[in-house]
RNA sequence: GGGCCAGUAGCUCAGCCGGUAGAGCAGCGGCCUUUUAAGCCGUUGGUCGAAGGUUCGAUUCCUUCCUGGCUCACCA
């Protein structure tokens, strides 16, 4: 608990003198009319109507027996002219006891005042909620048709931990949310053309798997049994190809225990996508259409501003093989080469190899060295190689890789897809592989799910499945530069 | 985890080659019944992130720690 202040002290002060003129700060409910921008688009019809209005004070500007305020609400701002004369004395004292941040709800006549600003004309005046405590005062004015801010509260760290702060003084961070959220649903949209199963399957697990990562792990009391947070959906979703549904998604939250960082936070969002009878060729088309559709669909357009680099996302995207984009920025083809010689040459391009690495992790390190940073524009890297990728399907012309793609945009992969590896034997093979790593001491190697193999011993139809990092994908079209300003409330330590 | 930077009033920030703190906004009091970063007059408010050290004296110098940011390493 933090000590009561003098700004809380004043506040508590009128709370009580609001009991005492029998005015209830907490009331139960409140019939408004229309929010704020309703009245400012519908001026020409409610110029001189009554409405209702509810928000939160946010400045305030007395004038001894006349004021004006401006409320906000969940669509923007509006400004309210009280006098005196008007409301009446009970009232008047009322306002006298408001400060900003309380929220109210205002029953008056719509008008424009002198100076062009549509406003209400306040006949009466109920407090809904009493605020204890000071909210940073952010003040602006538009100048040259754009808002100028002053002072705004901008300390990361307390924006962070109370974001509810944050949310109420800075109209561009409720934006951005905003922008998650018509994303998230816009591509709900685009999915369920398809009518693909939107589902959910467990975040505990008792084996995790779908991806190389260090998980969380918790302890299940009753069943006196440990279990993993989820690090990816896909083992489960695969099942439920297998079960008879041939399209099935599922937005979720996945775990990974690790560091953070400005694209890394220990729980983030990721859509999973798995296809029947469809194969990674097709998903990046799919791929393609979905993100530059939502894209269009919440920004209105395709080519959007990232960090101060203009990114076009219309289809077709570019499609480059991955030892085929090493060489492009390396001038090394590295493709035929095995461990010890693919050790060499990332030792001679300044990559510390370490000696749990196999040829697959060297050949990524590789990649994200010197190509990944450079890929801008959406690109599909493609065709990466068996040992980098336990759980996708070899390729159909070159046993060495697999058909793997990930989407890189503006030097970041968004995502990973392949056509699933659906051949039992050949996944417990991978398994395998990934078993013997893990004994050389790669924490992060995958590990061996017999009830998965048994699923897919029962036959699993060719698939295409795709995971998205929605968090880096709203990242990318809210021109955000860190994961923690696309999370409500990123991962931090205790106060 | 390494490197760099930061933490002073509710918010945004000054100050600091040592002499126990200032501004703007907010708040409080006064004037003001169409203002808009309203204005004018007055005024309250701080264990200067924490602990130790040096010193007659530390917000200022030193050490350690805490919290955060950026960055490198690892990763989606």
């Amino acid at each position: 608990m933090d000590e009561l202040n003098q700004l809380i002290l004043q506040r508590r002060d009128k709370l009580e003198k609001l009991h005492k003129l029998g005015i209830n700060p907490y009331p139960y409910h409140f019939d408004r009319t229309h929010t704020s921008q309703e009245i400012i688009d519908q001026f020409q019809d409610l110029n001189e109507k009554g409405v209702s209005v509810a928000g939160r004070i946010m400045s305030n500007r007395q004038m001894g027996k006349a004021a004006f305020f401006h409320l906000q609400d969940m669509k923007g701002k509006i400004q309210v002219y009280l006098k005196k004369d008007e409301v009446g004395d009970t009232e008047f004292e009322l306002y006298k006891l408001l400060d900003i941040g309380d929220i109210v709800g205002i029953f008056g006549k719509v008008f424009k005042t002198r100076t062009g600003e549509i406003s209400i004309f306040c006949q009466k005046l109920e407090l809904l909620s009493k605020s204890l405590r000071p909210l940073p005062i952010v003040k602006e004015k538009i100048e040259d048709d754009h808002k100028v801010v002053f002072d705004p509260f901008s300390d990361k760290e307390l924006r962070y931990r109370q974001r509810y702060v944050d949310l109420v003084v800075n109209p561009h961070v409720r934006e951005v949310f905003i922008k998650r959220s018509k994303i998230i649903t816009g591509m709900r949209q685009f999915l369920d053309q398809y009518e693909f199963l939107e589902v959910q399957t467990p975040i505990l697990q008792p084996l995790y798997g779908g991806a190389t990562a260090r998980p969380f792990v918790t302890h299940h009391n009753a069943l006196d049994m440990k279990l993993y947070l989820r690090i990816a959906d896909e083992l489960y979703l695969k099942r439920l190809i297998i079960g008879g549904f041939e399209g099935v998604y599922e937005f979720g939250n996945d775990f990974r225990n690790e560091g953070i960082d400005r694209f890394h936070n220990p729980e983030f969002t990721q859509m999973e996508l798995y296809v029947a009878y469809k194969d990674y060729a097709w998903m990046m088309e799919f791929t393609e259409n979905m993100v530059s559709q939502t894209a269009h669909k919440v920004l209105g357009n395709m080519k959007i501003k990232f960090q101060n680099q203009t990114i076009d996302l219309t289809p077709p995207w570019k499609r480059l093989p991955l030892f085929e984009g090493i060489k492009e920025y390396t001038g090394i083809d590295i493709s035929q080469m095995e461990e010890e010689a693919l050790r060499n040459t990332a030792e001679d391009l300044g990559i510390a190899a370490e000696n749990s690495w196999g040829s697959g992790k060297i050949i990524d390190e590789i990649f994200g060295e010197f190509v990944e940073p450079k890929l801008i524009q959406p690109t599909f890297i493609t065709d990466y190689p068996v040992e980098m990728s336990p759980l996708a399907k070899k390729h159909r012309e070159n046993p060495r890789l697999v058909e793997r793609f990930e989407p890189i945009i503006a030097g970041k992969e968004i995502g990973n897809a392949f056509s699933e590896l659906n051949d039992p034997l050949d996944q417990r093979e991978r398994f395998e592989a990934q078993m013997n790593l893990r004994a050389k001491g790669d924490e992060e190697a995958q590990v061996l799910d017999e009830d998965f193999l048994r699923a897919l011993e029962y036959g699993m139809p060719p698939t295409a499945g795709l995971g998205i990092g929605i968090d880096r994908l709203v990242m990318l079209l809210t021109d955000s530069a860190s994961i923690r300003d696309v999370i409500f409330f990123p991962q931090m330590r205790p106060e």
